[in-house]
DNA sequence: GGTACCCGTTAAGACGCCGTCAAGACTCCG
DNA sequence: CGGAGTCTTGACGGCGTCTTAACGGGTACC
């Protein structure tokens, strides 16, 4: 996952730097703005993950931003300010923005609070996209919990299922005996060797054409096996 | 949209008067919990639209109940804790709330932070839900709490259509054992695997034209059920 | 060329899971 | 208070899966 993006709009130069450390310091990529107008701009053309706003801009009201935002982006909103009032909290969350932190703030709960609202977009692009593994003929959907060969579904046991997606996880990569025995049977059974020569002759003859000359679950000598990705 | 539900886990007296006062006169249907152990199995069995919790309770701690919780739902959490140290909000945050309220609070503020939480979960449910599940001659109307195969309506009883529901709603993936379990008869009860072998019969055998080979319920070996797409 | 090791294959028995039936306990309603 | 419907709990047979063992082939090293 790349670095989350932040669109900070703020206009005092104080805070700007604070922030600006701290959420570098993070592994954020920060984009800033000074008044309103400019924020819209960042924030339509970064697309970021979370933008922070403080409500006292010198041009647009931060209510108004955050209104105008709301009209084509569901892009999480931190609202920063020094008004404290219920009714400016109230006011801010009912037009769109999903949270307020009062200053003086802190740094640990501006970072938490950021983490909160990326854990919401992660959560709600995960549900979409399939995490399914291809290769030539082969298909593993993690998420279903499905196996295609070609066109025809396979059915695994469990044990072949939990093999499988063992080196799915690390597709490409060698993944030894010890790992698999672990991840598969338990960290209780990590000399029984013979398990995985087994299970690995059974997925092999559902999975392979011709399970003497394996396409896909490739034997590395002495070391372990390795999931082909191409 | 009917009311939305919300569980409050506090233990004061004082503090669960008032926010049932304030909470059912905005239309809140609202559940109370005084304890951890008591707030799991409400949350569980309510399946509510948003958990309010304190997080000095007198059994378990109230960020393991977010833990645990985590383990198994995406219910927006909110915080309610005198405890005002950034580190404690850090901590909650970190382990899966949404949103951490200090006390004392403000009525409007905490109506605020629900009206967001729901906003989000109002957002994420818009994609996927449907209200009405339909499959082969098979129909599962959520809204209505109807079940209707070919042209017959299907009488079930609370159980069957629970567990009807819990496969609906998870429809074409796999829902373990325990996940059916916990959803269907609560938190408690999530080792008695036969209660399944034995509702899934029922359900079969008014669902399936030949139970023996299903269409809709399909079983997992050694995992769970799943129900058929298409 | 022998030997030891690693790997792949096959088969058989033990075991656990699944589906089914049925009896008793419980709840709700008349 | 009685009865119907529902839920819990137990027992059992069948079948698929897991475990375990034995054997044969390949390969590297002596």
């Amino acid at each position: 996952m790349p670095d989350p993006v932040v669109v900070l709009v703020e206009d005092e130069p104080q805070i700007r730097r604070f922030l600006r450390a701290t959420l570098t310091g993070q592994g954020y990529r920060l984009f800033e703005a000074g008044t309103g107008a400019d924020g819209l701009v960042e924030i339509s053309s970064r697309q970021p993950d979370v933008v922070i706003i403080d409500l006292g801009l010198p041009d647009i009201d931060g209510l108004e931003v955050i209104r105008r935002m709301r009209e084509w982006s569901d892009v999480p909103i931190i609202v920063l300010s020094a008004r404290g009032m219920e009714r400016d909290k109230v006011a801010a969350l009912d037009a769109g923005a999903d949270d307020y932190v009062g200053k003086p703030f802190s740094a640990g709960e501006l970072l938490a609070r950021i983490r909160v609202a990326l854990r919401h977009t992660a959560r709600a692009s995960h549900e979409t996209d399939d995490a399914t593994f291809k290769v030539g003929e082969l298909q593993v959907d993690l998420l279903r919990r499905r196996v295609v060969l070609g066109a025809a579904e396979v059915r695994l046991t469990p044990i072949e299922y939990k093999l499988l997606t063992t080196l799915v996880r690390h597709a490409g990569k060698v993944v030894t005996h010890q790992q698999l025995l672990r991840d598969v049977w338990g960290p209780t059974h990590t000399e029984q060797a013979h398990y995985v020569r087994v299970y690995m002759a059974h997925l092999r003859h559902k999975l392979e054409g011709d399970p003497a000359r394996p396409r896909y679950l490739l034997t590395e000598p002495g070391v372990g096996y390795r999931l082909a990705v191409e």
